[in-house]
DNA sequence: ACCTGAACACCGTTCAAGT
DNA sequence: ACCTGAACACCGTTCAAGT
């Protein structure tokens, strides 16, 4: 994740000096405040500049463009939930199945729960930009999580760990981001939380047909 | 769907003869090549017209402004995807459990994948725009039909049914969504899928629980 | 009723000049 | 090494004039 961001949209200079870092912090501060007060539409430079407290040239010093400010806002965001992921599948080492499931499913959910606005407004991201390498690598280092975690499972062995974790995170963090998207009520959204950990955990008879495959 | 559109994103005119049904066809048609060509970036007003073969004045007296543009051109494709969604619950109406699922799942997967180009052109949508009232009309159409389906099923009853219509729904839209934004590989996608097909599927030890609270 | 396109305003981006 | 902001270019939107 840290070297992935294609040439155009990274950074075209890195801050070097303690008040280069801050005008960084502030930009980033800055964008991520219209955001969410005022929603993609009406985030222009000009603005973003004012707020962080800096001219456009400087911003411009930093991001080559508009698209490159919110490619970085994004990876930021990313890097802290994948790290969350890690977390939560580091302590869940050697735990039964549906321990895991579980902490996975929670630990997705307050991810996105936390904080509705700001995920809120990153989800609704100008995408034409080229988020391709940045949805990959997030994938990639999610699964390498996840995977090692099943593996370790202690009342359960997985002929295909791979298959099984793919549809496992594809299924939680789809239905996440679907019910997300639906703004269903607190109570609607806990009864299909209360679901999905039944559902999302291959503990029933599909298992046992996997753990004689072995 | 026909009459929900907000105000500011609603067609300023309709057209009344037939040349200018025709100009407004031309103009679906050009923002979807160039969508699809060129993205959302290189999408402005002055190509579309130019591709369209009308002048932007003319663009500007059937849309306010580019986001009703983008706006109706969702409204249509969702319109498409709510029908199709109609037709296949319809026609599963009465039939046993499992082979709802599977034609649901069928035909969601199918919907996404048939012009992946359009659908991607569309998910990226900038989505700046208000789009909640139109994300909230398709889903409550489609939680009419599918409910009612799945209240007809041959082989189950379900103490509640919205709740179960919930989860299944969501679970698998979302499941779908995310498996087409991570680009899987043929032969993964496929495995998922047949993993889905079991996972959506409530018959099992669930549904007794279900049944006996009847 | 429908179409045209020059004119205007706004905003992304640059660059010559500063500390 | 870092910052400034006036100047430029591009594109969304309008409107007076046309059929």
């Amino acid at each position: 994740m840290a070297t992935s961001a294609p040439d155009h949209l990274s950074p075209r200079r890195r801050p070097r000096q303690a008040r280069a870092a801050a005008t960084v912090d502030a930009i980033f501060e800055a964008t991520i405040q219209l955001l969410v007060a005022e929603g993609m539409q009406r985030l222009n430079t000009t603005r973003v500049a004012r707020r962080a407290g800096v001219s456009v040239g400087t911003m411009y010093q930093y991001f080559p463009h508009k698209q490159a400010l919110i490619y970085a806002l994004n990876e930021r965001y990313l890097e802290v939930l994948a790290a969350t992921i890690e977390d939560t599948c580091q302590t869940q080492e050697g735990a039964p199945l549906d321990l895991m499931i579980e902490a996975l499913i929670d630990a997705y959910w307050r991810a996105k729960t936390e904080r509705p606005e700001v995920t809120r407004a990153l989800y609704r991201w100008v995408v034409e930009i080229d988020n391709e390498a940045l949805i990959t690598a997030f994938a990639t280092r999610v699964d390498a999580a996840t995977t090692a975690m099943l593996a370790s499972a202690a009342d359960a062995r997985f002929a295909e760990v791979q298959a099984v974790n793919l549809t496992i995170v594809t299924v939680i963090f789809g239905t996440v981001h679907n019910a997300f998207e639906r703004n269903l009520s607190q109570g609607a959204a806990d009864e299909l939380r209360r679901q999905l950990t039944c559902c999302a955990d291959p503990t029933s008879e599909r298992r046992q047909a996997d753990e004689a495959a072995m």
